[in-house]
DNA sequence: TTGTAGGCGTTATCAG
DNA sequence: CTGATAACGCCTACAA
């Protein structure tokens, strides 16, 4: 039997209705009795029931975290704990606390989200918004309940706040920057064309080599998992080619870091034989031999933006849908070569 | 204004506890009033208020995920990742949710667990128990409140269930294999001495030596944080003795990839020149050049066991203190070489 | 400035 | 097998 607002009002000769107003600090009570009050709840080692807080006042102060389907992908890859970081930052700030689906298929998560929703244990959430979701969002947004998604939405992107990168123009600037040095067989090696990021990561690329008037070739383009295994498929079937490219555009730094073990199997040197550019600059990438080049997309960024928008969406329930960008940055290690 | 169980009760022409019992399936009710509330809930949309549940029940089917202090360490550490995994696959399989700490000091650590707890949202509690934690932990001793710590707590060793792996062996097995190696001056880079698992692997690496008959060397021992920048640090150190070591035993992986980088500059091959073996066999380990030979401690298993069993203890407050070894397993590569 | 009373949506206890 | 009714602990009109 713990402590209640009950017990502290009898020690502190009030009402049960005074305690809860000292404790949301209601400026219409007097300091004097405030003082007593406060005393009290310490003597007691009173602790609001926050369960029963959020019955009677409708919200829990707590954030839902909503994974990607297939989540065990996305647990492999570092980018996760960064984003996760820049979430609790950003939630710790504002004093909310953050709880993750669990579920693994998609199904066993919009469940688990309709649950949290309607069953009122989350003020709102924050998608992280890997396959194409469309069940879940249009269910979020006929319940008109706040959320936001890291990422670009599939569709309704005008409707859905999001943070984002401009993946477009990152993919267009690593291209650009591999076509200065000379290179002009340009291979794209990509993720699941079902995630949005990756379109956008390859319409950027396809963009710089038309602008450059470098035709493109289907064979130039393979896709596989955000993993570093995909990495290794992907390079044996580019190097079998007539002529195989001189250069990599690698959407995450996970698969690069596959390619690159492949190309060491076969002898290639990379940085000299081959060069590589990849995304999301995390850990990995300034630690690989050679360092790999890679665009810095800012992941804490992403998370923290994420948690502080759906708060603002929370405590205020007009504000506007936004669409966030986070800037990029590219990094020039020591995994390319000019060409001659 | 959601759906209620009353509003399925007057749908169904039954009493609200009738509904109430229809949830919970309770037998006592028959399958054709079953039947025709399941209906009304379908027909209605109707979720079950989680909060509400919570308040009349004193319990919410969630877990509480203690991070340690300075998590932004733990934040950048693959190990982390894993751990999270098995915590969130244990927990779905029970159908609990979780939920994690955001504060970065020990105080506001402190704060927030005495809240979730007082506060009633969480059931129980897996601490990821990195620095020395005595006042939380007696704290959650006192009050009796289930929780289990990842690790081995730093006391009261007997009467906290906890889950880890046998790092004293490990550490010894680790270092027996360099010695088998013909290797006799073994260098040890740990992590902060505050962790009892750096203890422990210590003590392993020690006890390894002195069977051997080998000399202890207050020089080859030397400490930092889990990070991969300490381990260029400790390089150093080591290399500027007169008998520079000719093998190291580095308890993290990332501390081992710095511990490579600097060698890299250095112009030192690892697996020739000096040998490396490290703890936890991460991606990275796999992925680093030359592949490490590490010991790979289940991590994941580690985050199963350990939600699992604190729901054992929510549910049956009688479980007995346990201590759950995992177990390791040395994962042979190619960062060692045996000295003639 | 403070107290009273009703309600938040469930579950649990007791009757019947 | 089912229905009232009283908790669960807090918040919030409405009164005083």
């Amino acid at each position: 039997m713990s402590i209640t607002i009950k017990d502290v009002a009898k020690l502190a000769n009030v009402a049960p209705s005074t305690v809860s107003r000292v404790i949301a600090d209601n400026p219409r009570i007097s300091e004097e009795t405030k003082k007593r009050v406060r005393k009290a709840m310490k003597e007691l080692g009173y602790h609001p029931n926050l369960i029963a807080r959020s019955l009677a006042s409708k919200s829990t102060s707590v954030l839902g975290l909503v994974m990607p389907e297939s989540a065990d992908v996305i647990f492999q890859n570092p980018f996760f704990s960064s984003v996760l970081q820049g979430l609790s930052e950003s939630a710790h700030e504002k004093m909310y606390a953050l709880q993750m689906t669990t579920g693994k298929t998609k199904e066993e998560i919009y469940e688990e989200v309709v649950q949290m929703v309607q069953g009122g244990r989350v003020d709102g959430l924050v998608l992280l918004n890997s396959r194409v979701e469309d069940k879940l969002m249009s269910y979020l947004m006929n319940s008109n309940f706040p959320f936001v998604v890291i990422g670009k939405p599939y569709k309704n992107e005008e409707q859905i706040t999001h943070i984002d990168n401009d993946n477009f123009r990152a993919a267009r600037e690593v291209t650009e920057y591999l076509l200065a040095l000379n290179h002009d067989r340009i291979a794209f090696i990509g993720g699941s064309l079902e995630l949005v990021v990756t379109v956008d990561r390859l319409l950027g690329y396809e963009k710089a080599l038309r602008d450059a008037n470098i035709t493109l070739r289907d064979e130039y383009v393979v896709h596989g998992e955000f993993l570093e295994e995909s990495g290794r498929g992907a390079i044996l079937e580019l190097l079998k080619l007539d002529e195989p490219p001189t250069a990599l555009v690698v959407t995450d730094d996970l698969v690069a870091l596959g390619v690159m073990h492949m190309l060491d199997e076969m002898e290639m040197t990379v940085g000299k034989d081959i060069s590589i550019v990849s995304f999301n600059n995390v850990l990995l990438a300034r630690m690989a031999q050679p360092p790999l080049t890679s665009i810095d997309i800012n992941i804490f960024s992403l998370g923290y933006e994420a948690a502080k928008n759906v708060i603002l969406k929370i405590e205020n329930p007009r504000e506007p849908v936004k669409r966030i960008i986070i800037p990029h940055k590219l990094v020039v290690r020591s995994s390319c070569q000019k060409l001659e």
